[in-house]
DNA sequence: TGTACATCAGTGAACGCGCGTTCACTGATGTAC
DNA sequence: TGTACATCAGTGAACGCGCGTTCACTGATGTAC
């Protein structure tokens, strides 16, 4: 019966969502590179081979939060952004994020291990990203001032250069905004994060505010 | 004899040098996750309770090497801004001392590693290399358009909330221009060296030159 | 409703591995008188 | 110059550990007729 395979369907998403919270708690903790099955298996009260009935391997745990995060700050932002947010709004809500869970953000941001490559539908969840954003500056930049006036030199390259990502249908201009955007967030958070202001006196959020007020103008 | 202690204390320094040597490149391979001691020793020639001759642990081994890649990152500024090259020529020295060696760039600027603290001179390196920036931004900043005529927020903030690592010289404008670089290429350099803009089709150089740019204005 | 079969969750034992680190020890190098 | 001692480099064996993963198996749950 339908009902009865629902059934057993739904105890393992139940089981599968065990598993990855108790993946994230030692993640926030210890980092990725101290996940193990084996603790986590103990964790949700079961024996180490269980665990492979969910996950076919060490890998396939990570490749699966690091979906799940991208998935999560791609619904956020959308969510932000579709309840009338702007850019602004939308920064917050991207450092909002990153400081709920600094290793969620690093383990998405932070350093690359090497030989380690993401599948291709993560890249998807940060196109989806990118398009939130194109349509927020699309909204603002022909106030700005530096549209029109002047194209700068990586403008010219990205008319020639870029493959989409978006649709196409974004100008160089607005594409350059939406990309200084995701790199001037990443810059201030991710020092922010690993603590690299630390005993320099000041208040992160005031250096995010400053340099958030940059993109718009 | 003094001459014999120092041929003793010779071969120590360059027994230390070999063990950094394979470090890194183990490092450079499959990032500080897969540094291993036993297997160290193995590549420089000795057996692996030897190393501990020289490296008391595994964290004093990353310890001095991430006090060694913040002596080089600070001499690569300092040389660079004492030949006369100025702001935009420090940001391209940064760049290229990064790309010289990703996972050295990310052993200090990366993820951090939740309850790993860095030894207190690493900060004082730190401190060095923001002097050469405070001194490379206080000798354009009279020129810039922005240094009087209007004060950010941030530096109206800087001005009451800061704790030196500089000797107290520098301006509130040209102290923000300094973290301002320091988060901009930051920014734009890691996300370079994680491959986010792979697939993109842009040059990350002219991305980085535009983001440049923005500095001095 | 009952029976025969297929699917699935989970266990326990085992494999092989490499890790960091300690310890007692040997042999070479340097030091003091 | 020679002898007695101290320092240092390096070895080999061993400890304990936890890891990811495979395998053969049990028992429960669902499916088909």
């Amino acid at each position: 019966m339908a009902a009865e395979r629902n059934a057993r369907e739904r105890y393992r998403a139940h089981v599968i969502e065990e598993i990855k919270r108790h993946a994230w708690e030692q993640i926030a903790t210890a980092g990725v590179t101290a996940l193990s099955l084996n603790a986590i298996a103990k964790l949700v009260g079961m024996s180490g081979p269980g665990l492979y009935r969910y996950f076919a391997s060490r890998d396939d745990l990570i490749t699966a939060l690091i979906r799940d995060a991208y998935r999560s700050l791609a619904d956020a932002v959308t969510t932000e952004f579709e309840s009338g947010s702007d850019v602004v709004g939308l920064a917050h809500v991207v450092r909002n994020w990153a400081l709920e869970d600094p290793q969620r953000y690093f383990l998405i941001y932070g350093t690359p291990v090497p030989g380690y490559h993401a599948p291709a539908d993560t890249t998807e969840i940060a196109d989806e990203i990118m398009m939130v954003l194109i349509k927020a500056f699309s909204a603002v930049s022909p106030e700005l001032p530096s549209s029109a006036p002047s194209a700068t030199p990586f403008d010219i390259h990205l008319q020639t250069h870029r493959r989409d990502s978006d649709d196409g249908t974004a100008d160089a201009p607005t594409l350059r905004r939406c990309i200084t955007f995701q790199t001037r967030l990443h810059g201030v958070i991710s020092l922010e994060l690993a603590g690299q202001f630390q005993g320099m006196g000041f208040d992160p959020v005031v250096l995010f505010d400053n340099e958030v007020a940059t993109l718009t103008r």
